[in-house]
DNA sequence: TAGCTTTGTGTCAATTTTACACTATCCAAA
DNA sequence: TTTGGATAGTGTAAAATTGACACAAAGCTA
Protein backbone atom coordinates (compact mmCIF):
# COMPACT_ATOMS: atom_id res chain seq x y z
CA UNK A 1 0.00 0.00 0.00
CA UNK A 2 1.47 3.23 -1.16
CA UNK A 3 0.72 6.55 -0.27
CA UNK A 4 1.31 8.78 -3.74
CA UNK A 5 -0.27 11.99 -2.87
CA UNK A 6 0.75 13.99 0.51
CA UNK A 7 -2.05 16.09 1.71
CA UNK A 8 0.32 18.89 2.55
CA UNK A 9 -2.75 20.93 4.32
CA UNK A 10 -6.28 18.86 4.73
CA UNK A 11 -9.56 20.77 3.45
CA UNK A 12 -12.84 20.09 3.89
CA UNK A 13 -14.85 17.73 1.61
CA UNK A 14 -17.88 19.90 0.54
CA UNK A 15 -19.64 16.60 -0.33
CA UNK A 16 -19.62 14.36 2.17
CA UNK A 17 -20.55 14.33 6.04
CA UNK A 18 -20.68 12.48 8.89
CA UNK A 19 -23.88 12.37 11.46
CA UNK A 20 -23.73 10.69 14.59
CA UNK A 21 -26.58 9.58 16.72
CA UNK A 22 -25.53 9.54 20.03
CA UNK A 23 -27.22 7.58 22.09
CA UNK A 24 -27.29 7.50 25.79
CA UNK A 25 -29.15 5.97 29.12
CA UNK A 26 -30.68 7.94 31.89
CA UNK A 27 -31.45 4.99 33.71
CA UNK A 28 -35.13 5.24 32.77
CA UNK A 29 -34.54 5.34 29.13
CA UNK A 30 -33.00 5.73 25.98
CA UNK A 31 -31.96 9.16 24.86
CA UNK A 32 -30.08 10.90 22.26
CA UNK A 33 -28.14 13.78 21.89
CA UNK A 34 -29.13 16.73 19.68
CA UNK A 35 -27.98 19.78 18.65
CA UNK A 36 -30.30 23.10 18.95
CA UNK A 37 -30.10 24.61 15.87
CA UNK A 38 -31.53 28.27 17.35
CA UNK A 39 -33.97 30.77 16.30
CA UNK A 40 -33.02 30.93 13.11
CA UNK A 41 -34.47 27.73 11.55
CA UNK A 42 -37.42 27.48 14.01
CA UNK A 43 -39.79 30.07 12.21
CA UNK A 44 -39.87 26.96 8.87
CA UNK A 45 -38.71 23.54 11.09
CA UNK A 46 -37.39 21.72 13.44
CA UNK A 47 -34.49 23.72 15.70
CA UNK A 48 -32.94 20.07 16.73
CA UNK A 49 -30.68 18.10 14.85
CA UNK A 50 -28.17 15.43 14.89
CA UNK A 51 -24.49 16.89 15.34
CA UNK A 52 -22.28 16.45 12.10
CA UNK A 53 -20.18 17.63 9.86
CA UNK A 54 -18.42 18.01 7.05
CA UNK A 55 -15.29 15.69 6.70
CA UNK A 56 -11.76 16.68 5.96
CA UNK A 57 -9.99 15.12 3.39
CA UNK A 58 -7.31 14.05 4.99
CA UNK A 59 -9.72 11.56 7.66
CA UNK A 60 -11.77 8.15 7.20
CA UNK A 61 -14.27 8.20 7.70
CA UNK A 62 -14.51 6.47 11.27
CA UNK A 63 -12.00 9.39 12.39
CA UNK A 64 -14.38 12.31 11.36
CA UNK A 65 -17.41 10.54 13.27
CA UNK A 66 -14.81 10.22 16.00
CA UNK A 67 -13.99 14.30 15.54
CA UNK A 68 -17.58 15.06 15.71
CA UNK A 69 -18.21 13.60 18.81
CA UNK A 70 -15.26 14.34 20.86
CA UNK A 71 -15.83 18.39 19.63
CA UNK A 72 -18.95 17.70 21.17
CA UNK A 73 -18.69 15.96 23.95
CA UNK A 74 -15.35 15.56 24.93
CA UNK A 75 -15.53 11.78 24.56
CA UNK A 76 -13.40 9.67 22.50
CA UNK A 77 -12.85 5.80 22.79
CA UNK A 78 -16.20 5.46 22.58
CA UNK A 79 -18.39 2.51 20.97
CA UNK A 80 -18.79 3.53 17.59
CA UNK A 81 -20.92 1.64 14.81
CA UNK A 82 -21.27 2.96 11.24
CA UNK A 83 -25.28 2.95 10.13
CA UNK A 84 -24.98 3.98 6.49
CA UNK A 85 -25.16 6.31 3.61
CA UNK A 86 -27.72 8.61 3.30
CA UNK A 87 -27.58 10.91 -0.19
CA UNK A 88 -30.82 11.77 -1.51
CA UNK A 89 -30.05 14.66 -3.66
CA UNK A 90 -33.11 16.81 -1.69
CA UNK A 91 -31.65 16.02 1.62
CA UNK A 92 -30.38 19.03 3.14
CA UNK A 93 -32.62 21.21 0.94
CA UNK A 94 -35.89 21.71 2.43
CA UNK A 95 -36.72 25.37 3.04
CA UNK A 96 -36.16 25.18 7.28
CA UNK A 97 -33.03 23.50 6.82
CA UNK A 98 -31.45 25.84 4.08
CA UNK A 99 -31.20 29.44 6.18
CA UNK A 100 -29.32 27.47 9.00
CA UNK A 101 -26.76 26.25 5.91
CA UNK A 102 -26.16 29.45 4.98
CA UNK A 103 -24.96 30.28 7.83
CA UNK A 104 -22.21 27.38 8.75
CA UNK A 105 -21.61 26.58 5.53
CA UNK A 106 -19.25 27.87 2.73
CA UNK A 107 -21.30 26.07 -0.23
CA UNK A 108 -24.51 25.83 1.58
CA UNK A 109 -25.96 24.66 -1.79
CA UNK A 110 -23.40 21.55 -2.14
CA UNK A 111 -24.95 18.54 -2.31
CA UNK A 112 -23.93 16.59 0.55
CA UNK A 113 -23.68 12.78 1.07
CA UNK A 114 -23.52 11.89 4.65
CA UNK A 115 -22.64 9.19 6.45
CA UNK A 116 -24.51 8.37 9.86
CA UNK A 117 -22.96 6.71 12.88
CA UNK A 118 -24.54 5.84 16.39
CA UNK A 119 -22.58 5.45 19.22
CA UNK A 120 -22.74 4.60 23.03
CA UNK A 121 -22.06 6.79 25.65
CA UNK A 122 -22.04 6.42 29.47
CA UNK A 123 -24.09 9.31 30.47
CA UNK A 124 -22.89 9.94 33.87
CA UNK A 125 -19.36 10.78 32.29
CA UNK A 126 -20.96 13.47 30.05
CA UNK A 127 -22.54 16.34 31.11
CA UNK A 128 -23.75 18.59 27.58
CA UNK A 129 -21.95 21.41 26.53
CA UNK A 130 -21.37 24.08 24.36
CA UNK A 131 -19.29 23.42 21.27
CA UNK A 132 -18.05 24.33 17.89
CA UNK A 133 -20.84 23.41 16.01
CA UNK A 134 -23.57 23.49 18.90
CA UNK A 135 -24.10 26.12 21.17
CA UNK A 136 -26.65 23.95 22.76
CA UNK A 137 -27.16 20.14 23.11
CA UNK A 138 -29.08 18.25 24.74
CA UNK A 139 -30.36 15.00 25.65
CA UNK A 140 -33.95 14.10 24.50
CA UNK A 141 -35.78 10.91 25.37
CA UNK A 142 -36.07 8.94 21.94
CA UNK A 143 -39.73 8.58 22.02
CA UNK A 144 -40.14 12.29 22.68
CA UNK A 145 -38.33 12.43 18.60
CA UNK A 146 -41.24 13.58 16.36
CA UNK A 147 -39.21 15.11 13.81
CA UNK A 148 -35.23 16.67 13.12
CA UNK A 149 -33.73 18.91 10.63
CA UNK A 150 -32.87 17.59 7.32
CA UNK A 151 -33.16 13.60 6.83
CA UNK A 152 -32.16 13.63 10.14
CA UNK A 153 -35.38 11.68 11.63
CA UNK A 154 -34.86 9.16 9.08
CA UNK A 155 -31.43 8.33 10.20
CA UNK A 156 -32.53 8.64 13.72
CA UNK A 157 -34.87 5.20 12.86
CA UNK A 158 -32.20 3.50 11.51
CA UNK A 159 -29.88 4.07 13.98
CA UNK A 160 -32.65 2.83 16.57
CA UNK A 161 -33.15 -0.21 13.87
CA UNK A 162 -29.60 -1.22 13.66
CA UNK A 163 -29.13 -0.79 17.32
CA UNK A 164 -31.90 -3.09 18.19
CA UNK A 165 -30.18 -5.65 15.83
CA UNK A 166 -27.13 -5.33 17.23
CA UNK A 167 -27.75 -5.58 20.91
CA UNK A 168 -29.04 -9.35 20.16
CA UNK A 169 -25.81 -10.36 18.79
CA UNK A 170 -23.29 -8.57 20.89
CA UNK A 171 -23.50 -7.65 24.17
CA UNK A 172 -23.14 -3.88 23.68
CA UNK A 173 -25.14 -2.17 25.85
CA UNK A 174 -23.00 -2.23 29.10
CA UNK A 175 -21.68 0.70 27.07
CA UNK A 176 -24.23 2.91 27.95
CA UNK A 177 -24.00 2.17 31.79
CA UNK A 178 -22.10 3.51 34.29
CA UNK A 179 -19.26 1.30 35.65
CA UNK A 180 -21.42 -0.29 38.14
CA UNK A 181 -24.81 -1.15 37.87
CA UNK A 182 -27.85 -2.84 38.94
CA UNK A 183 -29.78 -5.89 37.04
CA UNK A 184 -33.12 -3.78 37.36
CA UNK A 185 -31.00 -0.89 35.11
CA UNK A 186 -30.18 -3.23 32.62
CA UNK A 187 -33.23 -4.38 32.38
CA UNK A 188 -34.46 -1.25 31.78
CA UNK A 189 -31.84 -1.17 29.12
CA UNK A 190 -32.90 -3.76 27.30
CA UNK A 191 -36.57 -2.97 27.50
CA UNK A 192 -36.29 0.62 26.14
CA UNK A 193 -33.73 -0.49 23.37
CA UNK A 194 -36.08 -3.05 21.84
CA UNK A 195 -39.00 -1.50 22.94
CA UNK A 196 -41.24 -3.87 24.60
CA UNK A 197 -41.88 -5.31 28.15
CA UNK A 198 -39.52 -8.32 29.08
CA UNK A 199 -40.35 -10.54 31.63
CA UNK A 200 -37.84 -9.61 34.55
CA UNK A 201 -36.98 -13.69 35.74
CA UNK A 202 -36.92 -14.55 32.45
CA UNK A 203 -34.41 -11.63 31.27
CA UNK A 204 -32.23 -12.19 34.68
CA UNK A 205 -31.93 -15.88 33.84
CA UNK A 206 -30.82 -15.12 30.20
CA UNK A 207 -28.62 -12.68 30.97
CA UNK A 208 -26.53 -14.22 33.97
CA UNK A 209 -26.15 -17.00 31.14
CA UNK A 210 -23.83 -15.23 29.20
CA UNK A 211 -21.73 -14.71 32.19
CA UNK A 212 -20.53 -11.32 31.54
CA UNK A 213 -21.47 -10.02 34.75
CA UNK A 214 -19.55 -9.65 38.38
CA UNK A 215 -21.34 -9.38 40.90
CA UNK A 216 -19.67 -6.96 43.44
CA UNK A 217 -20.19 -7.22 46.92
CA UNK A 218 -22.38 -3.82 47.10
CA UNK A 219 -25.20 -2.35 47.08
CA UNK A 220 -26.96 0.42 46.39
CA UNK A 221 -27.42 3.31 49.24
CA UNK A 222 -30.31 5.57 49.38
CA UNK A 223 -33.13 4.46 47.86
CA UNK A 224 -36.18 4.24 49.64
CA UNK A 225 -36.41 0.66 48.82
CA UNK A 226 -34.89 -2.51 49.24
CA UNK A 227 -31.24 -2.06 47.80
CA UNK A 228 -29.81 -3.75 44.48
CA UNK A 229 -26.71 -6.12 44.22
CA UNK A 230 -24.52 -4.19 42.00
CA UNK A 231 -22.52 -5.66 38.62
CA UNK A 232 -19.79 -5.00 36.99
CA UNK A 233 -19.27 -5.39 33.19
CA UNK A 234 -16.44 -8.60 32.54
CA UNK A 235 -14.17 -7.74 29.98
CA UNK A 236 -12.47 -10.88 29.57
CA UNK A 237 -15.29 -12.97 28.79
CA UNK A 238 -16.77 -10.38 26.68
CA UNK A 239 -13.81 -10.64 24.04
CA UNK A 240 -14.30 -15.00 24.38
CA UNK A 241 -17.84 -14.18 23.45
CA UNK A 242 -17.25 -12.15 20.84
CA UNK A 243 -15.06 -14.21 19.07
CA UNK A 244 -17.42 -17.21 19.70
CA UNK A 245 -20.11 -14.97 18.54
CA UNK A 246 -23.54 -15.55 19.64
CA UNK A 247 -25.81 -16.36 17.21
CA UNK A 248 -29.65 -16.71 17.46
CA UNK A 249 -30.99 -18.57 14.55
CA UNK A 250 -30.61 -21.49 15.18
CA UNK A 251 -29.60 -23.31 11.90
CA UNK B 1 -40.39 19.34 1.26
CA UNK B 2 -39.68 21.36 -1.68
CA UNK B 3 -36.81 21.31 -3.83
CA UNK B 4 -35.22 24.62 -4.46
CA UNK B 5 -32.60 23.86 -7.07
CA UNK B 6 -33.73 22.25 -10.25
CA UNK B 7 -30.95 20.55 -11.99
CA UNK B 8 -31.04 20.75 -15.66
CA UNK B 9 -28.23 18.77 -16.66
CA UNK B 10 -26.99 15.69 -14.47
CA UNK B 11 -23.10 15.62 -13.84
CA UNK B 12 -21.23 12.97 -12.29
CA UNK B 13 -20.27 13.42 -8.69
CA UNK B 14 -16.66 13.42 -8.60
CA UNK B 15 -15.96 12.50 -4.92
CA UNK B 16 -19.04 9.87 -4.12
CA UNK B 17 -19.56 5.91 -6.08
CA UNK B 18 -20.92 3.25 -5.72
CA UNK B 19 -20.02 -0.21 -5.91
CA UNK B 20 -22.15 -3.42 -6.16
CA UNK B 21 -21.16 -6.76 -4.89
CA UNK B 22 -23.43 -9.00 -7.08
CA UNK B 23 -24.23 -12.48 -5.31
CA UNK B 24 -25.27 -14.89 -7.54
CA UNK B 25 -25.64 -18.72 -7.32
CA UNK B 26 -25.30 -21.74 -9.11
CA UNK B 27 -27.02 -23.89 -7.53
CA UNK B 28 -23.73 -24.97 -5.81
CA UNK B 29 -21.88 -22.21 -4.49
CA UNK B 30 -22.20 -18.74 -3.81
CA UNK B 31 -20.57 -16.48 -6.40
CA UNK B 32 -19.59 -12.66 -7.13
CA UNK B 33 -20.23 -11.04 -10.45
CA UNK B 34 -16.68 -9.77 -10.79
CA UNK B 35 -15.28 -7.32 -13.79
CA UNK B 36 -11.95 -7.80 -15.33
CA UNK B 37 -10.01 -4.97 -15.78
CA UNK B 38 -7.61 -6.17 -18.00
CA UNK B 39 -3.83 -6.31 -18.79
CA UNK B 40 -3.53 -2.47 -17.94
CA UNK B 41 -3.62 -3.19 -14.12
CA UNK B 42 -2.34 -7.00 -13.64
CA UNK B 43 1.35 -6.24 -13.77
CA UNK B 44 0.96 -4.48 -10.71
CA UNK B 45 -1.83 -6.05 -8.50
CA UNK B 46 -5.46 -7.74 -9.05
CA UNK B 47 -7.35 -7.81 -12.61
CA UNK B 48 -10.87 -7.99 -10.61
CA UNK B 49 -12.67 -5.86 -9.47
CA UNK B 50 -16.46 -4.96 -8.16
CA UNK B 51 -18.60 -2.83 -10.60
CA UNK B 52 -18.67 0.40 -10.02
CA UNK B 53 -19.16 3.87 -10.53
CA UNK B 54 -19.21 7.84 -9.75
CA UNK B 55 -23.08 8.81 -9.03
CA UNK B 56 -24.57 11.86 -10.86
CA UNK B 57 -25.66 14.64 -8.75
CA UNK B 58 -29.55 14.13 -9.61
CA UNK B 59 -29.78 10.56 -8.42
CA UNK B 60 -29.84 9.03 -5.10
CA UNK B 61 -27.81 6.30 -3.89
CA UNK B 62 -30.09 3.64 -4.61
CA UNK B 63 -30.66 4.67 -7.85
CA UNK B 64 -26.77 5.15 -8.72
CA UNK B 65 -26.67 1.19 -7.40
CA UNK B 66 -29.59 0.00 -9.32
CA UNK B 67 -28.39 1.87 -12.64
CA UNK B 68 -24.84 0.34 -12.13
CA UNK B 69 -26.20 -2.96 -11.93
CA UNK B 70 -28.35 -2.54 -14.86
CA UNK B 71 -25.59 -1.19 -17.14
CA UNK B 72 -24.29 -4.45 -16.36
CA UNK B 73 -26.11 -6.87 -16.48
CA UNK B 74 -29.74 -5.64 -17.69
CA UNK B 75 -31.58 -6.57 -14.65
CA UNK B 76 -32.93 -4.32 -12.68
CA UNK B 77 -36.01 -4.54 -10.10
CA UNK B 78 -33.35 -6.82 -7.82
CA UNK B 79 -33.24 -7.01 -4.49
CA UNK B 80 -31.13 -4.52 -3.27
CA UNK B 81 -29.38 -3.80 0.06
CA UNK B 82 -26.44 -1.30 1.24
CA UNK B 83 -23.83 -2.41 2.87
CA UNK B 84 -22.41 0.95 4.25
CA UNK B 85 -19.88 3.21 3.31
CA UNK B 86 -16.07 3.06 2.79
CA UNK B 87 -13.84 6.17 3.19
CA UNK B 88 -10.37 5.74 3.39
CA UNK B 89 -8.51 8.66 2.20
CA UNK B 90 -6.23 6.46 0.54
CA UNK B 91 -8.53 3.49 -0.48
CA UNK B 92 -7.92 3.97 -4.17
CA UNK B 93 -4.12 5.22 -4.43
CA UNK B 94 -2.29 2.34 -4.84
CA UNK B 95 0.03 1.91 -7.50
CA UNK B 96 -1.88 -0.84 -9.13
CA UNK B 97 -4.98 0.84 -9.07
CA UNK B 98 -3.76 4.66 -10.11
CA UNK B 99 -2.68 3.75 -13.79
CA UNK B 100 -6.53 2.33 -14.18
CA UNK B 101 -8.22 5.03 -12.67
CA UNK B 102 -6.44 7.49 -15.23
CA UNK B 103 -8.22 5.51 -17.95
CA UNK B 104 -11.40 6.08 -16.57
CA UNK B 105 -11.71 8.83 -14.83
CA UNK B 106 -11.75 12.84 -15.54
CA UNK B 107 -10.33 13.52 -11.96
CA UNK B 108 -8.39 10.10 -11.10
CA UNK B 109 -6.58 11.83 -7.77
CA UNK B 110 -9.92 12.83 -6.17
CA UNK B 111 -10.70 11.53 -3.41
CA UNK B 112 -13.48 9.09 -3.52
CA UNK B 113 -16.18 7.93 -0.72
CA UNK B 114 -17.99 4.71 -2.29
CA UNK B 115 -21.48 3.44 -0.64
CA UNK B 116 -21.45 -0.75 -1.20
CA UNK B 117 -24.48 -2.72 -1.79
CA UNK B 118 -25.43 -5.79 -2.28
CA UNK B 119 -27.75 -7.38 -4.78
CA UNK B 120 -29.02 -10.90 -5.20
CA UNK B 121 -29.73 -12.18 -8.86
CA UNK B 122 -30.85 -14.99 -10.31
CA UNK B 123 -28.19 -16.87 -12.84
CA UNK B 124 -30.46 -17.97 -14.19
CA UNK B 125 -31.91 -15.13 -15.76
CA UNK B 126 -28.67 -13.43 -16.81
CA UNK B 127 -25.96 -14.78 -18.12
CA UNK B 128 -22.15 -12.35 -18.21
CA UNK B 129 -22.16 -9.77 -21.18
CA UNK B 130 -19.81 -6.49 -21.86
CA UNK B 131 -21.07 -3.52 -20.52
CA UNK B 132 -19.99 0.40 -20.59
CA UNK B 133 -17.49 -0.16 -18.11
CA UNK B 134 -16.67 -3.60 -18.72
CA UNK B 135 -15.19 -5.41 -21.02
CA UNK B 136 -15.31 -8.69 -19.58
CA UNK B 137 -17.56 -9.33 -16.55
CA UNK B 138 -17.56 -13.24 -14.81
CA UNK B 139 -19.41 -15.10 -11.80
CA UNK B 140 -16.34 -15.81 -9.32
CA UNK B 141 -16.65 -18.30 -6.59
CA UNK B 142 -16.94 -16.51 -3.39
CA UNK B 143 -14.50 -19.00 -1.31
CA UNK B 144 -11.61 -18.25 -4.77
CA UNK B 145 -11.50 -14.73 -4.01
CA UNK B 146 -8.54 -14.05 -2.66
CA UNK B 147 -7.70 -10.29 -3.39
CA UNK B 148 -9.53 -7.10 -5.42
CA UNK B 149 -8.63 -3.90 -6.41
CA UNK B 150 -9.01 -1.05 -4.82
CA UNK B 151 -10.78 -1.70 -0.96
CA UNK B 152 -13.05 -3.98 -2.71
CA UNK B 153 -12.16 -7.52 -1.02
CA UNK B 154 -12.68 -5.63 2.08
CA UNK B 155 -16.15 -4.26 0.88
CA UNK B 156 -16.28 -8.05 -0.29
CA UNK B 157 -16.21 -9.59 3.36
CA UNK B 158 -18.64 -6.56 4.87
CA UNK B 159 -21.18 -7.59 1.81
CA UNK B 160 -20.92 -11.39 2.70
CA UNK B 161 -21.23 -10.82 6.78
CA UNK B 162 -24.54 -8.68 5.97
CA UNK B 163 -25.68 -11.28 3.64
CA UNK B 164 -25.14 -13.69 6.37
CA UNK B 165 -27.03 -11.78 9.05
CA UNK B 166 -29.89 -10.82 7.06
CA UNK B 167 -30.45 -14.17 6.02
CA UNK B 168 -31.08 -14.99 9.36
CA UNK B 169 -33.49 -12.56 9.21
CA UNK B 170 -35.56 -12.17 6.31
CA UNK B 171 -35.89 -15.22 3.87
CA UNK B 172 -34.22 -12.99 0.56
CA UNK B 173 -32.24 -16.23 -0.18
CA UNK B 174 -34.68 -16.87 -2.49
CA UNK B 175 -33.62 -14.35 -4.73
CA UNK B 176 -30.72 -16.26 -5.96
CA UNK B 177 -32.86 -19.12 -7.14
CA UNK B 178 -34.83 -19.80 -10.01
CA UNK B 179 -38.68 -19.99 -9.83
CA UNK B 180 -38.52 -23.36 -9.24
CA UNK B 181 -36.21 -24.89 -7.25
CA UNK B 182 -35.84 -28.13 -4.70
CA UNK B 183 -35.41 -27.98 -1.12
CA UNK B 184 -31.58 -29.43 -1.98
CA UNK B 185 -30.24 -26.33 -3.51
CA UNK B 186 -32.40 -23.93 -1.30
CA UNK B 187 -30.15 -26.20 2.01
CA UNK B 188 -26.99 -26.17 -0.28
CA UNK B 189 -27.79 -21.93 -0.76
CA UNK B 190 -27.88 -21.96 2.91
CA UNK B 191 -24.91 -23.87 3.90
CA UNK B 192 -22.75 -21.91 1.25
CA UNK B 193 -24.32 -18.51 2.92
CA UNK B 194 -23.61 -19.10 5.99
CA UNK B 195 -20.61 -21.16 5.57
CA UNK B 196 -21.27 -23.97 7.49
CA UNK B 197 -23.28 -27.52 7.41
CA UNK B 198 -26.81 -27.68 8.22
CA UNK B 199 -28.49 -31.04 9.12
CA UNK B 200 -30.58 -31.74 6.46
CA UNK B 201 -33.40 -33.22 8.08
CA UNK B 202 -33.43 -30.24 10.36
CA UNK B 203 -32.87 -27.63 8.00
CA UNK B 204 -36.15 -28.91 5.97
CA UNK B 205 -38.33 -28.80 8.88
CA UNK B 206 -36.94 -25.37 10.15
CA UNK B 207 -37.82 -24.11 6.49
CA UNK B 208 -41.19 -25.90 5.78
CA UNK B 209 -41.95 -24.19 9.17
CA UNK B 210 -41.49 -21.23 8.24
CA UNK B 211 -44.72 -21.73 5.14
CA UNK B 212 -43.35 -19.83 2.67
CA UNK B 213 -42.77 -22.97 0.20
CA UNK B 214 -45.80 -24.11 -1.96
CA UNK B 215 -44.82 -27.83 -3.35
CA UNK B 216 -45.35 -28.59 -6.76
CA UNK B 217 -46.55 -31.36 -8.35
CA UNK B 218 -43.69 -31.92 -10.44
CA UNK B 219 -40.34 -33.48 -10.04
CA UNK B 220 -36.69 -32.68 -11.41
CA UNK B 221 -35.95 -34.38 -14.41
CA UNK B 222 -32.83 -36.18 -16.13
CA UNK B 223 -30.77 -36.44 -12.92
CA UNK B 224 -28.98 -39.32 -12.70
CA UNK B 225 -30.99 -39.80 -8.93
CA UNK B 226 -34.13 -40.17 -7.49
CA UNK B 227 -35.28 -36.84 -8.98
CA UNK B 228 -36.20 -34.12 -6.04
CA UNK B 229 -39.92 -32.61 -5.75
CA UNK B 230 -39.46 -28.86 -7.29
CA UNK B 231 -41.00 -26.05 -4.94
CA UNK B 232 -41.87 -22.38 -5.48
CA UNK B 233 -41.93 -19.43 -2.80
CA UNK B 234 -44.83 -18.16 -1.83
CA UNK B 235 -44.64 -14.01 -1.77
CA UNK B 236 -47.87 -13.66 -0.20
CA UNK B 237 -46.53 -15.62 3.04
CA UNK B 238 -43.57 -13.82 2.59
CA UNK B 239 -45.06 -9.95 2.80
CA UNK B 240 -46.79 -12.04 6.18
CA UNK B 241 -43.59 -12.70 7.37
CA UNK B 242 -41.66 -9.60 6.85
CA UNK B 243 -44.27 -7.43 8.68
CA UNK B 244 -44.43 -10.09 11.75
CA UNK B 245 -40.72 -10.60 11.29
CA UNK B 246 -38.83 -13.19 12.71
CA UNK B 247 -36.68 -12.35 15.66
CA UNK B 248 -34.20 -14.83 16.48
CA UNK B 249 -32.67 -13.46 19.93
CA UNK B 250 -35.68 -14.69 22.40
CA UNK B 251 -35.67 -11.94 24.98
C1' DT C 1 -43.91 0.11 63.52
C1' DA C 2 -46.68 0.07 59.50
C1' DG C 3 -46.72 0.79 54.86
C1' DC C 4 -44.56 1.69 50.47
C1' DT C 5 -41.46 0.29 46.92
C1' DT C 6 -38.48 -2.51 44.44
C1' DT C 7 -35.43 -6.67 44.67
C1' DG C 8 -34.70 -11.32 44.04
C1' DT C 9 -35.94 -15.95 43.41
C1' DG C 10 -38.07 -21.31 41.22
C1' DT C 11 -40.91 -24.36 38.73
C1' DC C 12 -43.51 -26.49 35.34
C1' DA C 13 -45.36 -27.05 30.69
C1' DA C 14 -44.58 -26.18 25.99
C1' DT C 15 -41.52 -25.52 22.41
C1' DT C 16 -37.32 -25.89 20.09
C1' DT C 17 -33.05 -27.87 19.12
C1' DT C 18 -29.84 -31.43 18.23
C1' DA C 19 -28.12 -35.74 16.78
C1' DC C 20 -28.69 -39.52 14.09
C1' DA C 21 -29.66 -43.83 9.70
C1' DC C 22 -32.23 -46.10 6.48
C1' DT C 23 -35.39 -46.73 2.47
C1' DA C 24 -37.11 -44.92 -2.04
C1' DT C 25 -36.37 -43.41 -6.66
C1' DC C 26 -34.24 -42.47 -10.77
C1' DC C 27 -30.36 -42.95 -14.19
C1' DA C 28 -26.59 -45.32 -16.31
C1' DA C 29 -23.77 -48.96 -17.27
C1' DA C 30 -23.12 -53.64 -17.74
C1' DT D 1 -33.01 -56.41 -17.25
C1' DT D 2 -30.35 -56.13 -13.48
C1' DT D 3 -27.19 -53.82 -10.67
C1' DG D 4 -24.77 -50.02 -8.74
C1' DG D 5 -24.39 -45.24 -7.88
C1' DA D 6 -26.33 -41.06 -6.30
C1' DT D 7 -29.35 -38.18 -3.99
C1' DA D 8 -34.20 -37.54 -1.97
C1' DG D 9 -36.98 -37.94 1.67
C1' DT D 10 -38.41 -39.15 6.20
C1' DG D 11 -39.03 -39.65 12.35
C1' DT D 12 -37.78 -39.88 17.00
C1' DA D 13 -35.98 -39.31 21.47
C1' DA D 14 -33.13 -36.62 24.70
C1' DA D 15 -31.62 -32.10 25.93
C1' DA D 16 -32.04 -27.29 26.05
C1' DT D 17 -34.64 -23.24 25.93
C1' DT D 18 -38.56 -20.46 26.46
C1' DG D 19 -42.59 -18.42 28.56
C1' DA D 20 -45.78 -17.73 32.12
C1' DC D 21 -46.42 -16.85 36.69
C1' DA D 22 -46.40 -15.02 42.61
C1' DC D 23 -44.53 -14.06 46.89
C1' DA D 24 -41.16 -13.13 50.61
C1' DA D 25 -37.12 -9.95 51.81
C1' DA D 26 -34.94 -5.47 52.46
C1' DG D 27 -34.57 -0.86 52.98
C1' DC D 28 -36.72 3.81 53.41
C1' DT D 29 -40.25 7.03 55.19
C1' DA D 30 -43.82 8.83 57.72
Amino acid sequence: MQHNQKKINSELNPNVSVDCVIFGFDLEQLTVLLIDRGEISSAFGPRLALPGNLIYDNENLDMAANRVLDELTGLNNIYLEQVGAFGDPDRIHKESDREWLKSIRAEPEARVITVAYFTLVPMSNYKPQASSFAKNADWVPVNEIKELAFDHFEILQAAKEKLKQKIKIQPIGFNLLPEKFTLSQLHRLYESILDKPLDKRNFRRKIQKLDILTSLREKQRGVPHKPSLLYEFNEDKYQELTQTGFDNFGF
